[in-house]
DNA sequence: TGAGAAAATGTACGCGTGTACATAAAGCGT
DNA sequence: ACGCTTTATGTACACGCGTACATTTTCTCA
């Protein structure tokens, strides 16, 4: 070397150690005199540690995963915490034959933590996950809870968020709100049902089954429920879809029979996505704070990794409600039949 | 071992060798009572290569990223083919004030090869693409081309997009077309108004320089334009819009001037995002395969990786007009420019 | 059945760091 | 100036795999 160690290299490129100031000087001026780089493989071999943070994501058959505003958010929020942290960020992609086997990641110390994000609450995963906690290796789940679990989760405040939305028709003076919900496997369903039931309750409304509409996140279920929502229109004059992309098929289809929302009857999304920004009429939505839990959540499996700090930590961020127009004007007393069913075809 | 050996573990592991039927089995056997997983670090120390494939993000400040409906179709193209390919994904995030470093990433070894996406034709970036080049490092651009290179490039074709878009307009009997353009160290930028040009000659129309505004692909320039558009809304009635965004804000702000896409003025955004489909009209716009672009690049840059093939590979993906609403009616002759207009205030 | 080729397995070492430990240098108090 | 503590540096080895080469086993064909 152009110096005089070796040893004294390593301290120097890792910033561990005492090293004489000026034999550092010397050091680093040798490095670039000539070209070296400390090699990052190397390095993670030695320290048995990649330095990554794994991001599993689900498998979605026939949907490019990125454009569901909700991953692309919160995967921004981990890459920012994960720059903070000198981290990288591999995404890692779940197939569908695949045996839900997460501990394969670590076990090959392709990362070092993991976040899953899209997990389900169905037995077998459950097991996966238990699987990994019981080996505490540092994960956490981003918008989705498992009661009576110890993982580490941050997710938002859904319930409340729903029962925000549901009291702001209330409020209008809506009293035949219909929900359109998704699967109940997502903690973000059940949620979201149990806030829309304790707007309900809490305003002496009736809780109807026949009002509740099951559909799977996507556009296309939505424009596929307004078919049955049209067709019960005389009792409905509003609608809590669970989120902005089913709310806004919703509206495509309602419009499709000349029923606007807004105006015909009332609809209220949820995410606050950019598409609720650029529908006629914008919607009136819920805001979650995705960036935020993507950061929260990278903070937390970071910190563990470097093992700051203990496990099952549970975050729930605040959501808002956001008025737009396609909840329509304040109406007085009961809603208006007519103009709900909108005009005679 | 439960086994009988050490290297033919490794053999069999790694799939690499000749090794007896019977000695696999029991070697995978072994492996999995001892419940061993083969170290990935550890392999590709061995190996010299990371298995990594490098996406370097650009830097796109108060934004959050992934929401680019563009970057994310990529991604998930990318993540395709790299699964494909037993390569991992990693995510590099470009910082604004980190030097454009990218022959880094080489030699730190975190990957054997990268995508750049949202690279831009400035002197500094050139010059840093032509040292990773030089050094004959396997990488990839998409959806930007830095004309007399030899770069590996995968773009879809925005002259001809750009071309039939604006062609579908003056078949429409639009005479007047404006277009809103982005930045051009873009070379999709650069690209568009060569089509935008080309349709325009080619009908005989005269190319009018007040008639190209300059946004920055944000929704809010396409809104903010409105108001300059709206100002010679007696010469223009039709806009050609570089992407769906500003296409989208457009149409937003021309709303509010009562003046309505598709009825009083024609409007054809670029990108065929989801965005296009949800707005009121929905958007006539260009489909471009973002998806399929992700995937060639991957699919080049990871067999350079692999040794199969040189580099200097050129792709040019097809585009394609989709016609909706935005764009309005077939009109005879010269448009109307009391419609154009719009009702008065 | 035996020689030679082909297949299967074992041996030994390197890959480039980090780090425990040993050692040398420097500082400090009397 | 001497012993002691503190700081700085050198030495040696491990980390877990891949692989070139040596060696053994199996197969082929006369």
């Amino acid at each position: 070397m152009a110096g005089v160690s070796e040893a004294t290299v390593s301290r120097v490129m890792s910033g561990s150690g005492l090293v004489k100031e000026e034999t550092k000087r010397r050091v680093l001026q040798a490095a670039k005199r000539l070209n070296y780089y400390p090699n990052a493989i190397a390095r993670s071999f030695a320290r048995g540690r990649s330095g990554n943070l794994g991001v599993i994501l689900p498998f979605v058959p026939k949907v490019h995963l990125f454009s569901t505003y909700y991953f692309s958010e919160i995967l921004s929020g981990i890459g920012k915490k994960v720059q903070e942290y000198g981290y990288n960020l591999l995404l890692l992609f779940r197939s569908p034959e695949e045996t839900m086997d997460f501990t394969h990641i670590y076990r090959t110390q392709k990362a070092d933590a993991c976040i899953i994000l899209g997990a389900r609450d169905v037995p077998e995963e459950r097991r996966a996950l238990r699987e990994l906690s019981e080996q505490s290796l540092p994960f956490c789940l981003v918008n989705q809870r498992f009661s009576g679990s110890e993982f580490n989760e941050v997710d938002a405040d859904h319930v409340h968020g729903s029962y925000e939305a549901v009291r702001h028709l209330i409020d209008r003076g809506y009293r035949s709100i219909a929900f359109l919900n998704g699967p109940l496997h997502y903690s973000n369903s059940a949620d979201r049902l149990q806030g829309y039931k304790k707007a309900l309750a809490e305003a002496g409304l009736p809780y109807a089954e026949e009002l509740v509409f099951m559909g799977n996140y996507s556009r296309k279920s939505g424009y596929e429920a307004s078919r049955f929502i049209y067709a019960r229109r005389n009792e409905i004059d509003a609608v809590f879809a669970a989120n902005d992309r089913m709310a806004i098929g919703l509206m495509q289809g309602l419009r499709e029979y000349g029923v606007r929302a807004g105006e015909h009857i009332a609809v209220v999304g949820y995410d606050d996505s950019d598409g609720s920004k650029i529908t006629d009429p914008p919607l009136t939505t819920v805001h979650v704070p995705f960036y935020e839990m993507g950061m929260a959540a990278a903070g937390i499996v970071l910190a563990q990794a470097d093992g700051e700090q203990a496990s099952g930590v549970k975050h729930v961020l605040p959501t808002s409600l956001v008025v737009r127009e396609s909840s329509g004007p304040r109406i007085n007393g009961r809603a208006d039949r007519t103009a709900a069913a909108g005009p005679e075809r």
